[in-house]
DNA sequence: ATATGTGAAACCCTTCACAGCT
DNA sequence: AGCTGTGAAGGGTTTCACATAT
């Protein structure tokens, strides 16, 4: 033991599942509109839709935080909001770092979504001496040979990767020694990390895979046209079908398609 | 029916279970990694671990695809990258707009990731005049005017949103009515699209504050001494039912912490 | 009358462990 | 001997439906 494990821990979140944490954040999001246009309570119905989920999971959601709601007549605004702010530990201040300011990271810290919600940024760190010194969102870029100072003088936990590939690891290894234990990744690596170090990945390459996937089974769908006109096939039934066994046919091998000639780039 | 559904419509993906989809561009990183250092095979074991996840579950995800692997020996590399790319549909090419090209918009049209593997920016759409003609990435931005014809005459069916908050549903809709099927959305908010339209969303803050709900769990794990702080001291005990009429008193309410008197901006 | 809170059922995903093939 | 492919077990998540509270 004692080697670094791979990715997310877990963290055992006394009581609350993973699933329902990753949606309070956008209960918030919805809550926070409905307070800001004074609006008192909400009903689980209105709230889901807002939040885009369906109602029983909302409540069942709430109902890990505890009895917020008031039977016949919904959830006050303002005390959910502050429940789930306080339930994310968002009613703290979480100075963050950010590591590599390239065309990512300085829309990253350009961008406000940030601030809002109870996180600062506390320094912008690059390994080019050209950026060191530049303003970018009104920070001055630091050095990245500051790096474990700049950690342990600013108390920061949270640390944001938006390197190239290639040095995301080793800023990764670098920002847990200092101190950080939680690492959000824009570069398209798995990350090694100990065991009590959390990292969430952000790859919008992956993103766009899975909807290619999908959209390749939309376009396999249609009669046969590539098209794809506006309407919705809402297809209600276990529709589907179509061409393509799913099966791995008895034999060997899978669906179809063989080795082309020349290899995709 | 008719109504706009609200997220991800889940489309029952022929046989390969969703969370094997998103599992699968990651193989496929791992697997061009070592296709590169013309690594001719590789175990379950060995492709687990670049791609950060357990050998069974790699195993499992494969058996959905076919039989790719030679038992005793493990998977040609070569041959996997290309099942998967193919099952992904990333042996076709997909052009994709984007719109909203601020920081952020700018910064994704200037990342390589989307060229490198089957994606192509058809075109990049901006609501501002000012922007209009100039060269980001290299191409040059369009008027969103012209949004239906540009879609149209590409035959775009993947859109990416990365406009302001407010401008999002909006787009989202001429997207929608002009063919696109996919939709990647950056903008904080949640959108409401027809059935057989698919929608995934990058919230950097959203990340950041799962993040934040597991840090302070660590942060209360730990002995006693408060690790974290500049804390806010949130009433230790159960503070009076302080002003705010507010609080819904009633039976059980939640673990701890009532409404403080002062909200957090 | 209305909307929450929650057991129970259904479903999906992960992990185990080993049979079966090379 | 070694590694894949997969039934079966185990956990987690979603959905249902209704008892319960205002």
């Amino acid at each position: 033991m004692a080697t670094g494990r791979t990715h997310r821990p877990a963290t055992r979140s006394r009581g609350i599942p993973e699933a329902t944490v990753a949606r309070l954040p956008l209960y918030l999001r919805a809550l926070t509109a409905l307070s800001e246009r004074s609006v008192p309570t909400v009903s689980s119905e209105e709230l889901a839709a807002a939040a885009g989920v369906n109602s029983a999971k909302l409540r069942k959601d709430f109902s890990y935080l505890g009895s917020y709601g008031t039977r016949g007549v919904g959830y006050d605004v303002e005390y959910l909001v502050y429940q789930i702010s306080r339930e994310l530990g968002l009613t703290q201040d979480w100075p963050i770092v950010m590591v590599g300011i390239g065309n990512l990271g300085a829309a990253l810290a350009n961008y406000g979504g940030f601030a809002s919600r109870g996180f600062r940024v506390a320094a912008l760190i690059d390994a080019d001496p050209a950026m060191v010194g530049k303003p970018v969102a009104g920070i001055a870029v630091q050095h990245i040979d500051d790096l474990e100072k700049i950690v342990d003088e600013n108390g920061v936990s949270i640390g944001v990767i938006a390197t190239p590939a290639g040095a995301a690891q080793q800023v990764c290894d670098r920002l847990v020694a200092a101190g950080v234990t939680s690492i959000l990744n824009f570069a398209p690596t798995v990350l090694s990390v100990p065991d009590g170090v959390d990292v969430r990945k952000v790859d919008l390459s992956i993103e766009l895979q899975i909807l290619a996937f999908h959209e390749q089974r939309k376009a396999g769908e249609e009669s046969d046209a590539a098209a794809v006109v506006a309407s919705s096939s809402t297809a209600s039934g276990v529709a589907g079908a179509s061409l393509r066994d799913a099966t791995p046919a008895g034999g060997r091998k899978g669906p179809d398609g063989d080795m082309p000639a020349v290899m995709p780039a």
